[in-house]
DNA sequence: CAGTGTACCGAATGATCATTCAAAGATCGA
DNA sequence: TCGATCTTTGAATGATCATTCGGTACACTG
């Protein structure tokens, strides 16, 4: 009675389209602008009508916020396990660095957005999921951060400068760093270690 | 038969007005977004009538480019001043990461306005002038960092690293400094120094 | 191959926006 | 106070935009 593909492949299916989606729209407002992109502009960019778009994301604002989701949960996700493998403070931090550094070039895109549209991640209702999923990678950070202070291996006392430093050294990777740069993901990560750590 | 006051003191009362009008702007858009705010919107925070900021500039684009501009200049002029001076390579690099720091936390509104809008800037054949103007800074910067290298008293081999990992965490700092936080300006450049600098 | 639900289309809609402009207000020298 | 000029007003204008929705095309099941 019911003529359908299995409800789970259709669902596969949909995540997998609407993952599309959401990857191409990172590149287009990267490049543009998320305001300065219209639906229909968008639309055209990723090869389908302004209509289409609303049978994956509620609306503009939706799309946005799966931009960011995309962005971070892997990362999250990544940053976790490795903190969860125990090792030497300094090379738990090390090795953090090189999975961020590799991610921000890898969804190079996706930072340029998140980065741009800091304005609307700050206040919305919506955007809720996003700060805290921010924030949940800060504590991860922060956390490596103070173990590799207590064993001695920072160059600076102040964690939560070094922190700052550190976010904004990694995150504006995304800014400067081109697909067949000089350096690779890991030696850019290196270099940032070098400057955090003692030798 | 001219009874007008002095050309100059009214060229120099348009000045500071224009120049006020542009504070006020970056104030909100730093919160609310370019694109965001409506320029009705925006003349009402800034207790004036939305025909009354096209006294002031040709248009909308106008306003942010004048945003970035009394940002950067300013900084320019320092930053070249402390550079005549002369002294020793890390004294030099120190001085300027005080400065660079002080403007940034000083102009807060003005950075994050210039951070969110980086793809207009890249674009736009009007932003060539504020392009030029931030590639004068990093050049005056990537001299005082090489510098510093053949001095032998930075701790990273490379340059051009060095360079954007300062520009990241140095502007950075205008995302997480609040007025009355915990550290001054000159603590916060210090720390930069010292992951930069050799002891 | 018939029937059903999913994916997509694209013109229409109502709202919002940047900008213009004619007129009024403010300022100041004479 | 007069009159010239600078400054500001705010309603009108035309353009643009996000979103909607009635409908088509397609894929798959049985």
């Amino acid at each position: 009675m019911a003529p359908r593909p299995e409800r789970a492949v259709l669902r596969e299916r949909y995540d997998r389209r609407r993952a599309q989606v959401v990857l191409g729209a990172a590149r287009v407002f990267a490049r543009s602008g998320y305001d300065q992109t219209s639906v229909p502009e968008l639309a055209d960019a990723l090869g389908m009508a302004a209509g289409a778009l609303y049978h994956y994301f509620g609306g503009k604002e939706e799309l946005l916020i799966a931009i960011c989701d995309q962005l971070m949960e892997p990362l999250l996700v990544q940053a976790r396990a490795l903190l969860a493998a125990g090792g030497p403070p300094a090379e738990r931090l090390r090795a953090l660095l090189r999975v961020w550094v590799a991610h921000v070039i890898e969804h190079r895109d996706h930072m340029l957005v998140f980065q741009q549209e800091r304005h609307v991640i700050e206040r919305g209702e919506q955007w809720a999921g996003v700060r805290e999923n921010r924030k949940r990678f800060e504590r991860l950070l922060d956390g490596a951060l103070r173990e590799a202070r207590e064993a001695r291996v920072t160059r600076l006392a102040d964690d939560r400068l070094l922190l700052s430093a550190l976010l904004g050294m990694v995150n504006h990777t995304a800014q400067w760093h081109r697909p067949r740069g000089r350096l690779s993901a890991e030696e850019i990560a290196d270099g940032y270690a070098e400057l955090v750590l003692k030798e």
